[in-house]
DNA sequence: TAGATTGTTAATCGATTAACAATC
DNA sequence: TAGATTGTTAATCGATTAACAATC
């Protein structure tokens, strides 16, 4: 029933809603959508929306099955496919990445890390082995990776990039502050920490009113 | 002449401006808005609007100086005021955020790390020692602290936050992937990983077109 | 049946973009 | 002066919210 448009904002939401129907399944089988939007704080209609956008398993009177309800949410996130994923740039916030264990449940799954830097090849983290980028288009291919992960410094980004690019990614999780460059077909999504900064400073400097 | 009301969109915006009018100004001592709609790959009149509500210093013709810009920016971002900032949980991502050194460009400064496990409390990361706990409250008080930045595990955030909403912290950077309940006054900014996975998980379940 | 909740259609709100006037 | 660029006012677009109809 994924035949409706899902606009940008809601398919942000959706993995929100995963997250808290799957802490509350064992407690709650059942749940509405003003249950979801009071413990989101989000508004309720806009809860009941993104959800028909995805899931039409909702009965009046009734409210959802909280199963039923995970079951759409994972297979419209596509949570159950585990994308493999590559990372380039194995430094403190790449090896955070690799050991974090919470993105299996999203179906990402990090099959390598790679690193420029012969000192930090070799090395370990989350149970990976750093790997020297020569290996990158090897393991590209054996493994159909579509999804690329950068960690290297902004200096350095562009040129992960392109290597990525190169080798058949088409999606692009970019942690280094530069606005990257790439051809039509490739999605680019910023991890834009200076911008979330910016919003808490302001709010201090405007005197946290 | 920053009465002109800036919503949160164009603040987002703002650090990007700022970075990219940093790594050029050597190069270009002037730049339209043109330049740098190009170089981000935004609408330009969009970045016109954006940096007349808080520089009002472009001239016809001219555009803008470089410089004026930058301070421009600076002076609305508060990258001059340091604001102080603790952070709790030294794991993997905790120590990736204190060991980064790209967050002075924009003010801030992490002026102490803390942690409950004792096992970590005593380490060093980024050049800071991690504290106990118990330290928290004395830090807050004579750094005057009021931003908080959450890199626990989820089952622990809501119990770190209100730690530092106790201590008087009115702005919270939260990394744990949870909804936390603060009282009113208090912003929270949600870093939230999962929301962009899910835009590049679609995006790869679509075709990469 | 009556009440609660979903889901849709319409109204509002805010942000982006387009057209135009101002000016160095 | 003429041209280029800013900055503003109006139009469009999209997302959120409100009102209402559908239904178990």
């Amino acid at each position: 029933m994924s035949s409706k448009t899902v606009s940008i904002q809601t398919l942000r939401r959706l993995p929100l809603y995963l997250h808290w129907l799957r802490s509350v399944r064992d407690a709650l089988p059942g749940i509405s959508a003003t249950m979801l939007a009071d413990a989101l704080g989000l508004n309720d209609v806009q809860v009941r929306k993104d959800l028909g956008s995805v899931s039409g398993s909702g009965r009046p009177k009734k409210g959802y099955v909280t199963e039923e309800l995970i079951a759409d949410l994972e297979a419209y996130l596509g949570c159950d496919s585990h994308s493999p994923a590559v990372l380039i740039g194995a430094g403190n916030l790449g090896r955070a990445l690799l050991s974090y264990d919470g993105f299996s449940d999203y179906g990402l799954e990090i099959v390598a890390a790679f690193d420029a830097s012969p000192s930090v090849v070799g090395t370990t983290a989350g149970g990976k082995t750093v790997l020297p980028m020569e290996k990158l288009g090897e393991v590209c291919r054996s493994r159909s990776v579509r999804l690329g992960i950068i960690t290297v410094p902004a200096a350095g980004a562009q040129n992960a990039c392109d290597t990525l690019v190169e080798h058949g990614v088409t999606a692009i999780w970019n942690f280094a502050p530069t606005t990257l460059k790439v051809p039509h077909g490739v999605l680019v999504e910023n991890e834009n920490l200076a911008s979330s900064l910016a919003v808490l400073s302001k709010h201090l400097i405007d005197g946290g009113a």
